[in-house]
DNA sequence: TATGAATGAGTATTCATTCAT
DNA sequence: GATGAATGAATACTCATTCAT
């Protein structure tokens, strides 16, 4: 009873969904965090193979066995990482968004644009481009990110890409049956700021915008 | 035509210098071709860093010290055999060759479409996910990528579609101020063959053309 | 019995003090309990190099750091839980219990073998094999073997061998030079029931019985 | 033909075993040595799991990771360097050679005493212990050491005793039925020398002639 | 007293590279 | 030139132990 009253009197909140004397959750997760965001940036920095265990450590500032309590393996390190970076980074451009009398192509500069133009900027584009350098030894990466980013989007395009088909937007089939060609920029676009020309580079979003010009006539 | 020239000029200097010394320069050629394949599938297959010296070795039918009698480092041989492959993939769209009165649109399904429609088969889009994979770790590649292959094709590009729009085949200046959205298209079926997708491969020489009917329009 | 004494003299006086202090005695006591007798199949099942203490406090049912309350290091802990249990496993054949005119080897079958007949039941013979697995890296435990188990067992057979032979029991001195002989078997089972053959141990008291048999003649 | 004049004029037996310019094989041959013999003395010592591959090594005097070369991990060690010396250690005492009515028990005087005699001497002991101390965690070594050595032994020592009882050498059935009491002095000699007292040791020959003296009557 | 997050020394293993043959 | 045995720096991972709560 008296243990009862005492946790009652401290820190009801946490108490209940925690087990009393249990060392400081918040430094726990502030922990994970250091060592989540460590290992992002090694891995985008050096690569899979070229990260090692002991630069996370040091960069989340905690010993080198620390990282092994929250991750067993560098694998499942890496792939913990990418995969909450994945979650946080869905584009959206879902069909019922569009407003009443919306053209397919105005919506797309509408929604799709501004995301397009800070992709680099949040880091969405690298993560991409780590999705891409290590996908071919982690299918696993490959497999969440479709699922999660990819093929959602690609969906809502395709669906898209046929509404202004059909409502006389587009004059061929070229896009409905090549979807793809809406985002090829931005892969390029990717690819081209992180490896082809890291000095100069593109700017995605006017990428995309100029592409949409020629692929939907006004 | 030029590096034709030279090659067929090095060769024969070079087999006279060494036949003198040696009986066995065939031999010798052979070997290093046999270590350049070698390290080139290894490379592929399994990414720089994953990629073992010893396996190269084997897998060329030597001993694990002879790479070294021709590579002095593992990057050596990488930067090499990364080198050489690029070398010999040169696409090549050089408006001079354009028909008289052969409209951009055209020239380019002539010229360009039927590489693009083997540019898997060929390794070469394999070559580009190397160049794209490594690139960050090994800069030189994206150098001599670039200097060889890309900054030429798209060069010649932009020189193409500037004609296109002088002779009226462009309605905007947007392809003009944006070349790349012409092979945007090739780098995402590169990236979607390779990784996003492997199980259904796009036909980038399809996509290729695709595009080129939407940007140049009849 | 003078032992037995003893420990009822301290238990009460420890308790006494403890009281005072804290109302949770019996509470430690279990807790120490636990992870002593954890600790114990722990070091059985896997060897001192292989149990972690992790796993010690897991099946003790306590936090990782509770065993180092009770006992400064791992080998302490092991130290510790094999001279508790090896206290608890004497074998007495005390001459003194021997009924007037009951010959030797009558007396070896009354007292040592129905003894010998549970030893790999109550674990002795399990102990026996870790003390001989570990002794090597743990001298301590081979001293405290000896000196509370071992010893005081050989030499109460050698004293009543002497006596089998004065009596006319033995036809030889060959016994009185080897009293060794007697315990033979037993350890030849003890070490065959755990590691030569684990699927058809051996009863060592029949073991021990036949031999007794062949040593004193009817 | 030059090479092959020079190879006959120089090695010509092992020319023909070995591949040509192959680095010495004597070398090879003396370096696998260093490293069993070095890994035996240090399992010996220090049981397998203390025992460091680094100490193994260096202890053999050659670099951390010219071991691998002969054996893929620490277990294949192990594993390779036990089998090798079981497989040197048999004993053999088949009835076949017992000279024309030559008894049992002389016979096993005259053919396993010697060998009882030097079983300390010559490691054979020490490799029992090996076995028995890191059998629990090396079944392999148990199967080996049961299939090469032990059950030949006591299957051939079944035999004779089956042999000594029909000829009227043996008064009753109690050896016939265990006969692991022939050679339980052996193992108690192997344990106590190991084991319990290592300051004095017993004379395994004669406490093994002293327990066939009490078996087999004159 | 008990907890369990954090520590960091210690170890098996890999692999690019060297060099005697 | 070619060989492949040997090298040793580098690295992922373990686990006894500590200590703030």
């Amino acid at each position: 009873m008296a243990a009862g009253a005492q946790r009652r009197g401290d820190a009801p909140q946490k108490e209940l969904r925690q087990r009393a004397r249990s060392p400081s959750v918040e430094k726990t997760t502030q922990t994970r965090r250091a060592i989540v965001s460590a290992a992002l940036a090694e891995f985008l920095e050096r690569g899979f193979a070229c990260a090692t265990m002991d630069a996370v450590a040091r960069r989340a500032g905690v010993a080198k066995g620390t990282p092994y309590r929250y991750f067993p393996t560098k694998e499942a390190l890496f792939e913990g990482v990418v995969r909450q970076e994945i979650a946080g980074a869905v584009v959206d451009v879902n069909a019922a968004n569009r407003a009443p009398g919306e053209k397919v192509g105005a919506f797309l500069r509408r929604t799709m644009s501004p995301a397009m133009q800070v992709v680099e900027r949040q880091g969405r584009a690298a993560l991409a481009r780590l999705v891409l350098t290590e996908g071919v030894r982690f299918p696993v990466l490959i497999e969440i990110y479709r699922r999660e980013m990819f093929d959602p989007l690609l969906n809502q395009l395709r669906n898209l890409v046929r509404s202004a088909r059909e409502e006389g937007e587009l004059k061929s089939d070229a896009l409905v049956d090549n979807p793809e060609l809406l985002i090829a920029p931005i892969w390029y676009g990717i690819v081209h700021n992180g490896l082809l020309d890291r000095s100069q580079p593109l700017d995605i979003g006017a990428l995309f915008d100029a592409n949409l010009d020629l692929l939907f006539e006004e």
